[in-house]
DNA sequence: GCCCTCCGTTGATCTGGGTCAATGCGCATA
DNA sequence: TATGCGCATTGACCCAGATCAACGGAGGGC
């Protein structure tokens, strides 16, 4: 189940490494957040962990993508996550899990022994600050997606949600994507509905008319290509002030 | 503007005493946080704050009842966060807003200027360790409302919201009402829809609706009496187990 | 008293997106 | 080459909630 990285620079031990906004940790702090993490691997649609789980670990995505998900007992569920490379999985201070945790692609996990981790941010402020940013950049981001879920269209959903992984794809070493005019989709049409708060047929069919609209072209299930970018901005009904999009 | 406030005891100068959570702080640490607040009130109605002011201070609601209000050019608006004593406005490390703050009733503020704030948090772990415990409980609290917003009727968004409130309000010496079987509504219809995603028309039927099926009684606009708690969650389409709900 | 304004309620009608059902389209296995 | 399975698309129909419009009732000013 463990298996050691291939490329360790994916993961520095500093979970604030991740976004490479932090490279304050020194070499002490480092030896001490080695000695408490570990990595693990799931495979793509399994199950990382599930609602009511004690959890004793806390996580930093490292590669692959990952959903958090909240379901009512009828089989209606609603993502309220979607966990990219450098997200934070669990929380500090409480040991059973909220939300469903489910690999949508094959994922890496770097794991820090719950316990230890929150000693760890006592001792040390500035991961403890970088632990706050974080979850302040979550909030923002649930917050415009109240709005999306509260106020738009189907259209407007699939649109911001384009912009969305458009904004938040990176390469490798981090950067954003200069060349934004291709998105990746990184999960499924039922996976989109869920987060938008649609069927699956809405979004098939929002998808076929911005196609037939000229806004974007399909390449096969999982490659969108946006012809212009300024366009499908539009169709979100975001207020265009570029502010910090997490 | 400022005013003193006559019951000092509402509010401790720590921000992160409101909840009767944390008694840490000590005598010097008290000074310290005295020496960067004061007060500051606002009528029912008054615009706090808007989306882009530059903000040097940050806050703890300490009476009253605020609106944080995300918009969108046509005039849809969602609201993204319910303000309530104790609740926090303005974020550390940012200086700008991302949304409308509207108080709904009178409103009194304990502020801090934001950098000595920020400059705090880094020297006293255990402040900054409230603050990160309440985004993420805020966090939390989000995702129950993006699940309410994509997943549920409007008659289980009504009932959820009214367990909400029931389950928020406390009395003056901060314990959680036994009875509630009466709750007081802090905001107007227009601001519950806003709040659930509906039109007022939605939500005046179904408060119609929920009194003509005997699960609520109406007495003026602002107070509904639940004969029975749990038939009302049952209504609301939560998962009954009674966890930690902001 | 009267008028006016703000809120909330109720009714009639419309429609965006849900529901149900059929079809298509890889891709893997035999 | 056929079979089956997991996704995605498309079509036909329906309904919850939006929209448009009228009405009611509680203050508040004069």
């Amino acid at each position: 189940m463990n298996k050691p990285l291939t490329a360790i620079d994916n993961c520095s031990s500093c979970p604030i490494r991740h976004r490479a906004v932090c490279s304050r940790c020194d070499d002490d702090e480092l030896v001490e957040l080695n000695a408490i993490k570990f990595y693990k691997s799931y495979s793509a649609g399994q199950t990382i962990a599930m609602r009511g789980d004690a959890l004793d670990v806390v996580a930093s995505l490292v590669s692959g993508t990952a959903t958090l998900e909240r379901a009512i007992e009828d089989g209606r569920t609603q993502l309220v996550g979607l966990l990219l490379p450098s997200d934070f999985i669990g929380r500090p201070g409480r040991s059973t899990l909220q939300y469903d945790v489910t690999a949508v692609t094959d994922v890496t996990l770097c794991c820090f022994y719950r316990k230890p981790f929150e000693d760890l941010l006592v001792r040390i402020p500035h991961v403890q600050e970088r632990m706050l940013e974080m979850a302040l950049d979550e909030l923002d981001a649930a917050r415009d997606w109240m709005l999306l879920l509260g106020r738009k269209t189907a259209r407007e959903k699939i649109a911001s949600f384009l912009m969305l992984i458009a904004k938040r794809t990176v390469h490798p070493d981090g950067h954003v994507l200069g060349d934004t005019s291709r998105i990746e989709l990184p999960i499924s049409r039922e996976a989109m509905a869920n987060f938008l708060g649609l069927t699956i047929e809405t979004v098939s069919r929002q998808f076929t008319g911005l196609r037939k609209d000229g806004v974007i072209e399909l390449d096969g299930n999982r490659s969108v290509i946006v012809p212009d970018l300024e366009t499908l901005l539009l169709e979100s009904g975001d207020d265009s002030d570029g502010g910090p999009l997490i």
